[in-house]
Formats: C-alpha cells, structure tokens, sequence
DNA sequence: TTTTGATGTATCGACAAACAATATATCGGA
DNA sequence: TCCGATATATTGTTTGTCGATACATCAAAA
C-alpha cells in the first residue's frame, strides 16, 4: 500500500484538477480556464500565469500533447491528455483520495466535517 | 459564498492538518508528529524542517501558543490552540470541504472515484 | 563504559510552484 | 477608434517543503 502521501499532492492537486478536466476533452489554455471555472461553480480560478507554466511541464512530462490550430487568426494551442497522462490522472486520483479521506478523518475526530454528500449544493451550515 | 479557494489551500493543507491536530490536545513538536502520523496510518509524515517553521508559523499569526516546559532533562516546547487558532480551523475546514468536493466532482465525471471505502462517511450514491 | 538509537528543537540552503505584472497580438462591438 | 474579451507567454517575487546538519538528553544494549 500507499507508504506515504507524495508530497507533490500537498501543493500539487492542481495538477490533478487540469489532468481531470482535459480528460473530459481535449482544450486549449483559455478554454481550460472556464473549464476549470465552471466546474467549480467559479471557485477555482486558474490564473494564466500558473496555468501556461503548467501545462508545460506536464507536456514535458509527457502528460498531455499539443497541437497549434493557427486556422484561424487568434493561435490556439490544444492540449490533449496522452496514454501516459490517463494512467498518471488514475494514479493521482486514487492517492488524492487517501489523502482526502485522511483529513476528512481528522476533521471528523473533532467533529468539524459537516455529513454533507459530495455532489449535492451543500445545504449552508448556520452562521 | 466563497468566491474563490484561498490559494494557500494548494500548498497549504498542512496548516489544516496541524491545527486539526492541536485541537484535539496540545502537543509539542516531536508529539505532533507522531499524532499526525498516527492519525494518517502512517501516511503523513512530518518532516522536522517542515513542523517547526510552520509551528513558528502559526505562533506568529497568533493561532497557536506556546510554553517551554524544562521541568524534565528534555525541553519540550508545547502548543496550544488559541481562540484565533480555532476560528481559524472552523473556516479552514469548510474551506477545505468545499475544495475536496470540487475535486471529488470532477473525477465522479470522469468515472474516475471509487465508490467509496472504509472509513469515509460514504456521500450519497446518486446525485 | 561506551555506544547506539530514540527523543527533542532548530536552522540553512536548494528547489519548485503560484502569482501578479507585463508584453504581445487578434477580434468584435460600441 | 477605442475598449474589452480572447489568447499565449515570460519574468521576478515570494513562499513552503525538504534534506542535511547541528546540538543536546536519556535509556538500554554491547
């Protein structure tokens, strides 16, 4: 089993957020960007200053793949997870959740985690 | 409600982690990796230069207090919540909740969860 | 008795990532 | 024409994590 929670999951759950939504379909920068957006009910708000530098490092690692699409007048570059990008995602995906449900646990040992389901508006606890 | 995820939730989930722990007892240093080691099944683990900058951290920002004790050979440096401290916790935890669920949303579009295991409150099957 | 390993706190330097600011360019509409 | 949205990119600043290192106490094994 998982011996210890890598410490890129601390800091680098965004990487995980991107691999996710570009697994939905493929995108470019901007277009992740609202993604990211809308699928957090505009909680996350990628900054393209994070975002550029991210992505390619993790065309670097192999990742995602690019592509121009210079058809029309404004550049766009497509991202698109590779082979590698989908078995790393799974593989984060399952080590993020360990690592969520061991704060959930914490916060539950000190009855702080409100039952809430995950998908579901969350029904705002009082003050 | 929340605008935006505090980007300190990226990086930072470790000073959630550390005042879930100090508010189950105070603790120094040394305790308090073993607390949250315990706490994780071994999955967290604190390394000294990350603990005692943050423990000084978190004094400084007045969330936590602390007393030597020399009343032993072995000086023990021990931290306490402080009211600030916790009032903290409370929004850090529903800050954290609504981060985790986020995630937890997009990879539930992606098929990317399972259903759940062990000690996890187990969210509703169905949205 | 000496040495080892656990206990206990602390700092330093290297490294990586997030971000604001900035630069550049296209395009549609007021 | 000008402005705001679209679109990508880099730079410099800042911050946190981590390994290495340092120092000290103590109990138990060698």
């Amino acid at each position: 089993m998982a011996d210890q929670i890598e410490s890129e999951l601390l800091r680098g759950s965004l990487d995980l957020m991107v691999l996710s939504v570009l697994a939905q379909s493929p995108k470019y920068g901007y277009l992740l960007q609202k993604a990211l957006s809308d699928n957090s009910q505009q909680q996350i708000k990628l900054s393209a200053g994070t975002m550029y530098p991210l992505l390619h490092r993790l065309e670097e690692a192999g990742l995602v793949s690019s592509r121009w699409d210079e058809t029309t007048g404004r550049r766009r570059k497509w991202y698109e997870l590779t082979a590698k990008g989908r078995k790393k995602l799974v593989k984060q995906a399952e080590l993020w959740q360990q690592y969520a449900s061991c704060i959930t646990r914490l916060l539950n040992e000190i009855q702080l985690v409100v039952p809430a389901s995950a998908s579901a508006p969350a029904p705002a606890p009082q003050s």
